[in-house]
DNA sequence: CTTGACTCCGTACCATAGTACGGGGTTTAT
DNA sequence: ATAAACCCCGTACTATGGTACGGAGTCAAG
């Protein structure tokens, strides 16, 4: 299958496929006469699970690790494991960091009558002051 | 003041501040015979603000509407109201996507008992066929 | 056997928010 | 007066995840 079949089928670019390649996340196939690559269908499991992977907050760099996890015959669950609760933590805590923006932005917001002039608007004012305004 | 005052002031990188001015955050000020930049001190203030504002979520972008928001007399309060609620309701969004994946992640890590081969592994498994193993 | 579609490669570019560097000139303190 | 500290400017580089481009060669259909 050429490269332009498996960017189709795994929804990808083929930009993407020969970008995945550079990064090593995808080995180069074995190519035809005319230099075409010549994929494998497992290449269009290996491109989903890049995919899939990183839908579920990977980074390529994490991607490539676990890619390379399952090379490795001495590795088990729980190598990948580990990872998956590194990533929970992590996402865990953007999710406070963001619900915190969202909680700050969401009483300004409320603080604000939405109406009058700026020098009056309690969110323009805390950006200057980094207080709630006193009442 | 001098450029390394108001970077130490305000927190930020001597080179934040001259990134700023190329991006229009800071208007220039004037310079002295040495063609140092002389800051008037509400410099600091204009630097926090940006700070302030990154911090709840806006982009420099962002952030430039609202400074230049605040340089025009027709703009109002609604026009801060609205530029907040639409950046809460994007925050929300990323939220609702980060929780997503935490939760499909923690499904994964809670399915692997953590030990025995990568092939078994239904984190794995998942990221291969994006499926649930059938039991 | 020609035309259009596909692919090759390397490089440059997008957004984001800065940081780093190098070779100069300036200011300040001793 | 000299050295340290500061600042100037332009450019390049960081990380992330790709996308775009251009000129060339290849493949498949008619």
């Amino acid at each position: 299958m050429r490269i332009g079949q498996v960017a189709k089928r795994a929804g990808v670019n083929v930009e993407t496929i020969r970008f995945y390649e550079r990064k090593g996340l995808i080995t180069q196939p074995p190519t035809n006469t005319g230099g075409y690559r010549q994929y494998p269908k497992e290449a269009i499991a290996r491109i989903r699970f890049i995919k899939r992977a990183k839908e579920l907050g990977f980074s390529l760099t994490e991607v490539l690790e676990l890619l390379t996890l399952q090379t490795n015959p001495q590795a088990t669950c729980a190598d990948v494991k580990s990872r998956a609760e590194d990533k929970i933590s992590t996402i865990h805590g953007r999710i406070k960091d963001l619900q915190k923006m969202r909680r700050s932005l969401e009483r300004l917001a409320a603080a604000c009558k939405g109406s009058g002039p700026l020098d009056e608007c309690p969110i323009i004012d805390c950006f200057e002051t980094n207080k709630k305004k006193e009442e």
